[in-house]
DNA sequence: GGGCATACTAAGCGGTTGCTTAGGTTCTAA
DNA sequence: TTAGAACCTAAGCAACCGCTTAGTATGCCC
């Protein structure tokens, strides 16, 4: 419901640019998300993305076959980056390696707030055959932080009954950052991901 | 995208029995919650919810005003009913009301998530003076929440710099169960309701 | 300058949307 | 038996949807 404009565009515009070309589909892209996050997909018609991004109504459909496609590849490039920002965390030290990954995942979900919201939010409203290939890249989410979980646990640091359902409430945990969080809020990106750091530590670290 | 159908309806008539009558506009009521649920606000038609129903599509408008009044009724009904699940507990000891709140909580949110997905995801297309008195409801579950954690950092028995941090990571948590949880998966409501008063519990006692 | 690809717009088409209207059926009670 | 309330449907209206078509402006190579 709310919009910053300026400063989110800018954040987004930098974020999208070696994805995306040229700058008048990056920009189509951007004022899709953001209407996206906003509003939901079906609540927004291709005449708003248009609005948005400047452009008459046709224009969405130079650079995008439909409205569907758009939301593909904002859910795509979305689900590789929060896959990345996943799997960027390289530490030797089990606790660390934890701790930052979760720092890194819940700060992404903040911080690009728009582009989660539509990853998190409006896979159903994908294509059957789109839908497989994120669903794909959230397998290897859920795969890849179940293994932290385990080694964790291994090394005998963690301690969980069951692994697969710890890992997904550390998932969980972070994902729904993107649903509560607000720019404007007193809480900056940054210390949400030291602040569940260290929450989800305290959960599954052995006493 | 999946849908139960008998079993889940006979759950959700009982649930609604006592709020609304008579029983044709339960049954209508109860067909937009599931539709509503599953494919999400805006993509879903007057159409479709009256043919779940078993009805013409005019009688929608027999029992309410429109749409979005349908929308607001549950959503309404829907925070109220989880308020009084946070709420209902009480126990002297600050560690076990905490406890038995996140697993009444997070069960909840799991046994009627057709009626929590709701509550949770559609907020957006309420009008603002709906809006406004769902909001109310949903500022009392966090206070609430928020009393309990600081309940027990008063007693010394949990440890939290940040007491509506705290809450909203542990309300966080329960609520987004309405989002990944699926009726035929391996661990049912008051399995999840009792990992995750243990999971919480790890996070807030003190060491 | 001429030929041509790229990027865009104005206008609008067929289909769908939320909702209304006019009319019919069933039930209760005097 | 009949008046009237409650409940439902068939048909359709105005507005809006995603998307297409026909045509225009701009830049680039020869």
């Amino acid at each position: 419901m709310t919009s910053l404009g300026e400063g989110e565009f800018a954040l987004l515009d930098q974020s999208w640019h070696d994805a995306i070309t040229p700058d008048a589909a990056r920009r189509m892209l951007i004022a899709a998300a953001q209407a996206f996050a906003d509003k939901g997909y079906h609540a927004t018609t291709t005449r708003d993305i248009a609005a948005r991004a400047g452009m008459s109504p046709a224009a969405v459909y130079i650079h995008y076959r439909s409205k569907e496609d758009l939301l593909f590849q904002i859910s795509k490039v979305g689900h590789e980056r929060s896959l990345k920002v996943l799997t960027a965390v390289q530490d030797p030290n089990p606790k660390d390696r934890m701790a930052r990954t979760v720092a890194a995942f819940a700060r992404w979900h903040a911080e690009f707030r728009t582009t989660a919201r539509v990853v998190q939010y409006e896979l159903g409203s994908l294509s059957p055959e789109h839908h497989a290939v994120v669903v794909e890249l959230r397998r290897k989410i859920e795969t890849h932080m179940r293994h932290i979980v385990e080694e964790g646990v291994r090394t005998e640091v963690f301690e969980a009954p069951d692994h697969k359902g710890a890992a997904l409430a550390v998932l969980s945990l972070c994902i729904d950052v993107a649903r509560w969080y607000r720019p404007d809020g007193k809480r900056t990106p940054e210390e949400i991901g030291n602040l569940y750091a260290d929450l989800v530590l305290r959960m599954l670290t052995k006493p």
